[in-house]
RNA sequence: GGAGAAAUGGCAGAGUGGUCGAUUGCGGCAGUCUUGAAAACUGUUGAAGGUAACACUUCCGGGGGUUCGAAUCCCUCUUUCUCCGCCA
């Protein structure tokens, strides 16, 4: 959510830099600071007649003290009268600020003057790329033709069990999957990064904070009973930590990661592209999350970046960064960059990572502040990335390390899972 | 799941209808003393809205109510603790 004072002193400028994610901001900005307007005129009104009532209030109770009861009354019919129209005026607060509210929940962030111009995909910046795109001899398969050739993971028998879309992993492919867990928590500890095991189910208070509520109910599977939602990522949980706290600025910057399965409906989403492990509902993620001090949140992304493209040389994928253009970025990002992988059976990029700075979208709604000092409490940015998504880090490898006698292991991972090479 | 108790500022903990945004202690910050530190002493120390700055308003777990007036009374929800039951 955008900030009311920014959108009070910038607005022109707001409405410019959300024209590069082709969001015509400028009639609901307006509403916005008309009812702003309405807002502080209303509040106004109440704050003087509550301390019309307050003053009143004191009196009658001095009266009474003082014996003066025929008095008293007379100031408790006067005080009986200002109630109601502060009642009114109550009632019309409430109903002004929730309308504004629902207007500027609608506001996406403002992208950072980085952000390349476009509306779709092709418009993405490759920003660097890295790693050979092997050459597959005859006969190679893609991934899903590969795990049923070695027994590794059973897409049926997910649909017996569950459904579309939970796969079975089984054997030396669960082996790697502990393994790749392992691996990215062990990297993600050393670069400073705290290890938190969260919950994966969230109230609707976090969905709401991070943003997944209420615009993406549809995409969380949602416990009725309990009103608990399944996490689409750790990210829900681990940036909800900080929400309602003000922190001290010697305490930023705050890293965070945490492994969790991940859950996603994903409706509407099926076809031939989503075969095998291209997408899923659910999925294990390693998540890096980070509350940084708004001076030096995109030197912190750039050190996201680089923590993510080292992950993936050690696993010998070849991969490529865009910086995404406006149109192709999410609603709550300044800044993303989206890590692929070339699958070499499939011959197309798979999206294994987006990095993101948030700014102070997310902190405004989880009220996650900082204080420098004696200072007043000022709003934090919060930075996520994943480090890493398993299934098409799985997929790739499977496909790019195929070989006649079977699939190669990378060297990082052979501590982890105890073998070379799956056949 | 059943019975009882509780929820107050960073923490501990007073406050049961009127001047309480809240006694006090600890912690934090500033100062005095000291070469420096500690100790001691003094002062200061929540958040939101609002204002040029004041003023003013709101917030004592959340929501609602009673009252001229609520941290204090009532209703409701949530959470925590104790006991019992069940259980990995």
């Amino acid at each position: 959510m955008l900030q009311l004072t920014y959108i009070r002193e910038k607005k022109d400028e707001a409405i410019e830099r959300l024209a590069i994610k082709n969001f015509d901001a400028k009639p609901i900005l307006e509403q916005v600071l008309e009812l702003d307007n309405d807002r502080r005129k209303t509040q106004n009104e109440l704050d003087a007649i509550l301390n019309e009532a307050n003053v009143l209030a004191k009196q009658v109770g001095e009266l009474y003290k003082a014996g003066k009861k025929a008095e008293g009354d007379d100031l408790k019919n006067k005080s009986a009268a200002l109630k109601e129209s502060s009642k009114k005026l109550e009632e019309q607060l409430a109903s002004i600020e929730k309308q504004q509210h629902t207007l500027l929940v609608q506001v996406p962030n403002t992208p950072s003057t980085k952000v390349p111009k476009g509306k779709t995909p092709e418009d993405n910046e490759n920003v660097y790329q890295e790693g050979e795109i092997p050459k597959l001899p005859e006969g190679s398969k893609p991934h899903w033709d590969l795990a049923a050739k070695y027994d590794l993971i059973d897409f049926e028998l997910g649909v017996k069990l569950t459904g579309a879309g939970f796969p079975v992993y089984k054997g030396k492919m669960a082996r790697l999957q502990r393994a790749l867990i392992n691996f990215f928590l062990d990297r993600a500890t050393a670069a400073g990064y705290l290890e938190i095991q969260p919950p994966i189910m969230v109230n609707a208070a976090s969905g709401y904070a991070t943003g997944q509520l209420p615009d993406k109910e549809g995409q969380m599977y949602h416990s009725t009973i309990d009103d608990l939602y399944l996490i689409p990522t750790a990210e829900v949980p681990i940036t909800n930590i900080y929400r309602d706290v003000i922190l001290k600025a010697e305490q930023l910057p705050i890293k965070n990661c945490g492994y969790t399965p991940c859950f996603r409906r994903e409706a509407g989403s099926y076809g031939a592209h989503v075969r095998g492990l291209n997408r899923l509902h659910q999925f294990d993620k390693v998540e890096i999350v980070q509350v940084a001090h708004p001076d030096k949140s995109y030197e912190t992304l750039e050190d996201m970046r680089n923590y993510v493209a080292g992950l993936l040389r050690d696993l010998e994928l070849p991969f490529r960064i865009l910086k995404l253009c406006g149109g192709d970025m999410s609603f709550a990002s300044a800044l993303t960059y989206d890590f692929e992988t070339y699958s070499a059976a499939q011959e197309k990029w798979l999206e294994v990572s987006s990095v993101s700075n948030f700014e102070t979208f997310q902190s405004n709604r989880l009220k996650l502040r900082f204080k420098e000092g004696d200072g007043k409490p000022v709003l934090a940015h919060t930075l996520n990335g994943s480090a890493l998504a398993l299934p098409r880090i799985v997929a790739t490898m499977l496909e790019n390390n195929q070989t006649p006698e079977g699939i190669k292991v990378p060297k990082v991972l052979v501590p982890y899972c105890g073998f070379e090479l799956i056949n």
